[in-house]
DNA sequence: CAACGTAGGTTCTTTTTTGGAACTATATAG
DNA sequence: CTATATAGTTCCAAAAAAGAACCTACGTTG
């Protein structure tokens, strides 16, 4: 499987793949949300080479995810800002960040705290049903077929046994 | 930066990483959800060489996120399934489908539906404060280092002008 | 005018990671 | 005895990524 190919599968896991799915993009999505938006910061903060840095930045606002902001005209010089669609990911660190702290954190426990400003507490991030709000966990869930796959006639065969 | 000392930083995204930080960890992590156990259904499904997938499992057995279990004796066959580490990875999984799912679907929708067995509707993950259960933006949340991070007396450095 | 800082881009070599095919082991079916 | 199924392992060539160093363009500082 070559991975440009992968946001054209009908799978929403391998097309977010494609965009965020590697190493440097996460940690430079973390830098973001933790305020960074200039080329050499990241590349200090990071230990990342420029080379790659550069790819990276480059790919996450051709996706959108980031966009290039002036904060100065001569010399021109611009910042990396989340867009929307970036700010979305949020979750999705918080989600990763707090797997990490329950099963790979060591005995001093989680690095970073995050503070809910809303409550002013000490959070941990809780997934719920956009329907009736309970929290869901694995077992609470079973997957059908959306418009996408179906009309490809594959369901049965891709997942087999499934619905577990 | 190698990868093998990720997961020493003090940051829990970067020890996520090192576990579950490439594209062929998370398929094959996607297809455990679905039901997936055996080696060359995985093989099938992925597209993925042996040669691969065999380092991929191998590692998520190492790290606790799988088990291999016999299900059958002579000739000793053995498959992978979640353990409560990996069924933890839930949310994780279900935040990336629902992010492509909303950025990344083409114009016939949703590639797969999660229905919540306890409400019987399709779902999308929502994420809240564990603390007052209310729903939780990148804007609501704000970063305090945690005890491993002020010992190592290097957070203001680290965050720059943080705290957004 | 020369040096410096920013925000990169380009080039080159080395190291890793893939992809692919073949090989192994064990047991059952025909 | 041969073929098939399952779950790998081994080997090699090809592709991709990493690391380091140097180049660019623009404006500011001394």
């Amino acid at each position: 499987m070559r991975w440009e190919e992968l946001d054209q599968q009908p799978c929403s896991l391998a097309r977010t793949l494609a965009v965020i799915g590697d190493k440097w993009t996460l940690l430079v999505l973390r830098d973001c949300f933790l305020g960074i938006r200039r080329f050499d910061e990241f590349e200090r903060r990071l230990g990342i080479t420029r080379h790659l840095l550069a790819g990276r930045l480059k790919k996450l606002v051709e996706h959108g995810v980031l966009t290039k902001l002036a904060y100065q005209q001569r010399p021109l010089r611009e910042e990396y800002r989340l867009t929307e669609k970036g700010l979305d990911l949020h979750p999705l660190i918080l989600t990763l960040v707090s797997w990490g702290d329950r099963h790979m954190a060591d005995e001093r426990g989680a690095p970073l705290l995050h503070v809910h400003k809303g409550c002013g507490q000490v959070m941990k991030p809780v997934l719920v049903c956009s329907e009736c709000a309970e929290p869901v966990t694995a077992r609470d869930i079973r997957v059908e077929p959306g418009a996408a796959w179906l009309e490809t006639g594959l369901f049965d065969e891709a997942v087999g046994r499934g619905k577990d």
